[in-house]
DNA sequence: GTCTATATGATGATAGAC
DNA sequence: GTCTATCATCATATAGAC
């Protein structure tokens, strides 16, 4: 942060790699399947080291949580995007969800995860979907004033479709290329099958 | 099952009680969190008999996937959806599935929180979501034939959307009341939002 | 701040009486 | 088939040297 002559990579704390490597075992195995002993030895430190750091195992998974907290910068894209066609608009939106999520996919494995188990971890994963329900149906209807009679409710419907899907392909489907899956989901969304019946 | 003269109900044998404990405790707490002491108590058999009927935990865990595959019936069902509309189709469709899933809520929850740790659980998870996107992307298409020329590549996408949606609303956010949340999801699927840009 | 050794308790699984 | 008692192991967490 001041004079080093090397950046804050090879200093990364103690505290930092066993919070990171945490994440990632959590991720993988589940909070209960991972031991703090596994953890000590992913983060290279003693596994007393853990303790003085944090008072207990699950102090580990909330403080992850609550430092780590994702997709805040998500709000201040979409102010952003203001872009001319709603096609797109929705693409970029949607191609910008998908890498925050791949970019925090520990994180929302884990929350996915744990939720059942956790009430805090409830409380959050909840608060944090209904926050972005609203802030992805209030761009939507931004972007879709004078040009679609649809009642807010669907617009909301819409959002909900939007984020369930990407989640679900993100973080479980979790291919390679989403781009396809990306655009497939937006024509759908904006025309459906445009039925004749 | 022959001169018996209650039903089978009472006559429940110790290994359905161990496996529908066990089953509700892992959809609750996960498989690592849930101890055989826990699963016994909860069947009301000691311990021990745990061992006599499975040789480990995570027996119980691959028996109940196993014997308790869900959605077998679904198939059938689908084969009489033969209605003559198509919102009404998709309508008796999507709360067949609901009505599924929720049946199965439990089974639906091990999948989703144990498929990360045990490979056996990612197969069989990953080849029902797959069966089942195949099954309803088929009746979309005998649905819509004539009626959309949409090409085949977007009736898979919609079948991917629409079951996504449904998992995540009826596992995840599991509204007391998901019918508003269906018509709404067919009503974006068959006309999205038409918009005219 | 870092590391070693260990206490304490719980867990999956077994042996064997009934 | 049912039940009790118990073993061996391993986990979280602590004490205390450096």
């Amino acid at each position: 942060m001041t004079t080093d002559t090397t950046p804050d990579l090879p200093l990364e704390e103690a505290r930092t790699r066993i919070l990171n490597a945490a994440q990632t075992l959590f991720a993988a195995h589940g909070f209960n399947a991972t031991t703090t002993k596994a953890i000590a030895e992913a983060a290279g430190v003693p596994s007393g080291l853990i303790f003085y750091y944090f008072p207990s195992k699950k102090a580990l998974l909330t403080t992850i949580l609550r430092e780590r907290n994702m997709l805040i910068e998500l709000s201040t894209v979409v102010e952003m995007l203001l872009v001319s066609d709603p096609r797109t608009a929705l693409l970029t939106l949607a191609a910008h969800y998908m890498e925050a999520l791949r970019q925090h996919r520990e994180l929302t494995a884990i929350l996915l995860r744990e939720f059942r188990s956790h009430r805090e971890i409830a409380d959050q994963f909840h608060a944090l979907r209904e926050e972005h329900i609203v802030l992805i149906t209030s761009y939507v209807q931004k972007l879709l004033k004078g040009k679609c009679n649809a009642p807010e409710q669907y617009m909301q419907a819409m959002a909900r479709t939007f984020l369930y899907n990407l989640i679900v392909i993100g973080i479980i489907e979790d291919p390679p290329e989403p781009h396809r899956f990306i655009e497939e989901m937006v024509d759908i969304l904006l025309g459906g099958f445009a039925i004749n019946a």
